[in-house]
DNA sequence: TAGATTGTTAATCGATTAACAATC
DNA sequence: TAGATTGTTAATCGATTAACAATC
């Protein structure tokens, strides 16, 4: 992983100290709990909203749990695939995100939306409690109101950043 | 942008002088002037591997022309949806990749593929002349063969940040 | 000349690496 | 005791920031 060994100790530290000097770790021990550290013992209610090509791609291949989040709501404004199933869920009309939300509770966000609708869907979910954002629409949150959490995916800059690579023979792969 | 003045002429200055001290920038310049730092004025022939969920959307929502490149392939082992039209280009079967290649000489591949079959792909790949890869499978790309070009989007990864985030309540937005 | 702005050097900061003490 | 391995401090490196010279 490119990674020395002192390095790791050095990261490792920044939590607490994990080994035995002179015997080692007990690597199992120390798996959980560096997932304990990232939470992935967690179900955090999320929900995804938008369902066209790159919502659903999500909804079907990427493993929420193992990152401690549970998919437990799928939102579209496309009337047309309101009601079709997609992976375990049923896909629902956005229109009834304040009641899903008043009753469900979710914690995270997944935005597979258009640029230009997302400030208006992350305002609707802030006021209904949600605090943390996987934010793949161009649109920049922004995080005046403190305390959410934002993880911002713009694949269009990591293409980019290839093209960089590309045109200056750079061996980006660290 | 959360760039303060003295890193952007820092950054600026590993590629030379592009203003006029006392004067400032010309922007529309300077902006195509990074632009060809980038190699957003190239036109690399693209060719996409795999037209699942995850393909599907890439090909529809990524501007490839805006990062250099030119799409002008999609292949799919599926032969179910081989010969389906998906953008302005149609699905072509994997089996014809050799010949496409030889034709074609495509330099850029984007890999949305499942983990099991990438180091085949890649080997065939590489046998042919491609040299960039944007890769979305799970396989870690083993750059032996060096003048190859990876970027890696592992979206897993993403979620993984924001989990941590979530439960240590950092705001990772910067 | 005064004000403004870039280019470039120096100072600061943080992260990586190396060294070594502590411990099995 | 010798060898091995972690925890922690010190040294090194690189990137960010600050300062200032050059120029309009």
């Amino acid at each position: 992983m490119h990674l020395t060994a002192s390095q790791i100790r050095q990261d490792l530290n920044c939590f607490g100290g994990f080994g035995q000097q002179g015997y080692g770790y007990n690597v199992s021990e120390l798996r959980k709990e560096i997932g304990r550290i990232l939470g992935v013992d967690k179900h955090r209610k999320t929900i995804l909203i938008g369902a066209g090509n790159l919502g659903t791609a999500l909804a079907v291949h990427i493993n929420f749990e193992k990152s401690g989040c549970s998919l437990i709501g799928i939102f579209d404004s496309n009337k047309k695939i309101v009601g079709n199933p997609l992976g375990k869920l049923t896909i629902t009309d956005i229109d009834d995100l304040e009641k899903f939300c008043r009753e469900n509770k979710p914690e995270v966000a997944v935005l597979c939306i258009p640029k230009s609708v997302t400030k208006e869907i992350v305002d609707r979910l802030t006021e209904l409690g949600v605090r943390s954002f996987w934010n793949f629409s161009h649109y920049d949150i922004n995080v005046e109101h403190k305390n959410i959490i934002v993880e911002n995916v713009h694949l269009g800059d990591s293409l980019l950043t290839l093209s960089y690579g590309v045109n200056n023979n750079l061996d980006n792969d660290k």
